[in-house]
RNA sequence: CGCGGGAUGGAGCAGUCCGGUAGCUCGUCAGGCUCAUAACCUGAAGGUCGUAGGUUCAAAUCCUACUCCCGCAACCA
């Protein structure tokens, strides 16, 4: 049995429509997993919905319904995204499930008995209207100088019983993780964020409310709900089969990677951290917190009204266009900005161009001028084993290191570098000028191009999938030739032409997209 | 002195930790090719790396001060 590797994303709070961000951040962890299989890890993938609290509760209330049918709908479309996008995830949870609720009851106790948790009293500016407590600093003055919400409604101190976790005696232990293990939080800058936020103290946790009910009860205390924190990142436990010590727990926790968003990283690196010590479990072994994507360097509200539907986008461009260019375009960990123009621009330039331009130039050839027959018994020149050693090294050290780090701009640019190389190998080749001057050596240079083909595209699998399935399927590679460790197999083209195999007609992989019009109305 | 991020050829970025000819993509200009999705290849122009000091044989990279921009309330990755 291979080695096990479990990855997570946020679960996505779904008081709205998934947004361009919940897209990014599962595309980039279904390129991690996509990666690892590929990399001969056993793979388990989870992503879902955190549906408890007091806004999915008033969201409902003033859409007159109950919590639970909103919460179905709004989780439904979550859903469908990831489906849009080829989100290869094992496991799809939400937090309404029954076994999450046994979970997070089930870490509440193991806390308990651990001594961490007490009744005390929560104390703040509350607004009946809004059922909301509000931040001293939060407040806005009304006419006559009255404290008033950030909605402009009456708040009044109020005293509220809670239950409180001792967060404020991790401190120590905390901060001792974040020395010894250099990589559970990532990228640095954030590290370094994190570790000044913890130096300077922490408070205890209020982690139960009596305001409201949708969400978990607390054991013992069925006027209490949990509140935020505790219930939803239980869930990267709850998919796993916990509390029950079952087959997945015991394989896969704990996780490898929780990716998330860089504004919940206090929530993963610090509460998540206590809360597992506190019951007595493993810790996951990295958080990454990635960046936002800016909209023509703006940042996104709802607004400003330059939300974008990432379904409507990718109906516009192409899933495996968005895929590349989010991951191609954007630094991982920084911010990224994006537009219709700067993705129409790159995966015109880098898929249609480049990629999608090479295999169709090659293949066509091969397919007007050897019948499609592939052969393996020809002279190797020098320039071809060049080309060869090039595209091997680019797509199986240096793209394989840099997403081995999450670097994958960087794995992008070696894998862009090496289909470059083979545009220019072409030109210099100059087959169409070989066909008549010199057949066999033709018969060269458009195999030992098919052989670096497969190599490009066994590569960029995880980036785009569906894309590169149909190249894969064109070259007549075998799906069970298709890992990273085929990568090294140089004896395929061989095999491949003593089966008999022949190209078909090549059928072009990216179509060109037009400039924006259409796609601006998506974006 | 609240915290953090950023400032690199026309645009967008990498490089900054571990100083040593300033790199990539797009765009522009010139040339080549014609197999291919009007795609491909070559070459050129264009930057005193925010400002001012300092350390050093040598600084985009280290140190100091300053300027400007963006986040740090909510929606929210």
């Amino acid at each position: 049995m291979s080695d096990p590797y479990y990855i997570t994303t946020a679960i996505s709070y779904p008081n709205g429509k998934p947004h361009i961000g919940h897209a990014y951040e599962a595309i980039a962890a279904d390129v991690i997993a996509r990666f690892q299989r590929l990399m001969g890890r056993d793979v388990r993938f989870q992503t879902g919905t955190d549906e408890h609290g007091l806004k999915m509760a008033q969201k409902a209330r003033e859409s007159g319904q109950t919590p639970r049918k909103l919460s179905d709908e709004m989780s439904s479309y979550f859903i469908q995204m990831c489906e849009k996008l080829d989100i290869s995830h094992d496991r799809f949870i939400r937090t309404v499930e029954p076994e999450h609720h046994e979970a997070s009851q089930a870490i509440w106790k193991a806390m308990e008995a651990n001594g961490d948790l007490y009744l005390d009293r929560y104390e703040g500016w509350y607004s009946i209207r809004d059922e909301a407590y509000y931040d001293e600093k939060e407040l806005v003055a009304g006419e006559g100088g009255e404290k008033l919400s950030p909605q402009g409604t009456a708040v009044e101190w109020t005293v509220e019983e809670s239950w409180f976790f001792r967060l404020s005696a991790y401190q120590d232990r905390l901060l001792a993780l974040y020395a010894d293990q250099p990589g559970f939080i990532q990228p640095d800058s954030r590290r370094n964020e994190i570790m000044r936020f913890v130096e300077g103290g922490l408070n205890d946790l209020s982690i139960s409310r009596t305001s409201f009910d949708w969400g978990v009860k607390v054991p013992g205390s069925e006027n209490h709900v949990m509140y935020v924190w505790v219930d939803a990142l239980t869930n990267y436990l709850t998919g796993l089969g916990y509390p029950e010590q079952s087959e997945d727990y015991e394989r896969y926790w704990p996780a490898d990677l929780h990716l998330i968003g860089k504004d919940i990283m206090r929530f993963h690196t610090v509460y998540w951290p206590a809360f597992l010590m506190s019951a007595g479990i493993a810790l996951p072994k990295q958080v990454f917190g990635h960046g936002f994507l800016l909209s023509k360097g703006e940042k996104m509200s709802k607004s400003l009204g330059n939300v974008v539907d990432p379904i409507a986008l990718a109906d516009a461009i192409g899933v495996d266009q968005l895929r590349y260019f989010l991951m191609r375009d954007v630094s991982f960990g920084n911010d990224g900005s994006y537009s219709a123009e700067a993705i129409v621009t790159k995966t015109n330039a880098d898929l249609a161009n480049s990629f999608g331009n090479l295999a169709q130039r090659s293949l066509s050839m091969i397919f007007k001028n050897l019948d499609g027959v592939i052969s393996s018994d020809w002279q190797v020149a020098q320039a071809d084993s060049d080309l060869y050693e090039k595209v091997l090294m680019a797509c199986r050290e240096d793209y394989q290191a840099a997403f081995s780090r999450l670097a994958f701009s960087e794995g992008l640019e070696a894998w862009i570098q090496a289909v470059f190389a083979c545009n220019q190998y072409i030109d210099e080749q100059a087959p169409w000028k070989l066909k008549t001057e010199d057949p066999d050596r033709m018969r060269a240079v458009l195999n030992n191009l098919l052989r670096c083909i497969r190599l490009l595209a066994l590569a960029i699998q995880p980036i785009i999938p569906k894309s590169a399935e149909k190249l894969l399927e064109q070259l007549g590679v075998d799906p069970d030739g298709r890992s990273f460790a085929a990568l090294s197999d140089d004896t395929w083209l061989a095999e491949t032409a003593a089966s008999g195999f022949t190209l078909a007609k090549p059928e072009p992989l990216f179509p060109r997209l037009d400039m924006p019009s259409h796609v601006e109305e998506a974006a």
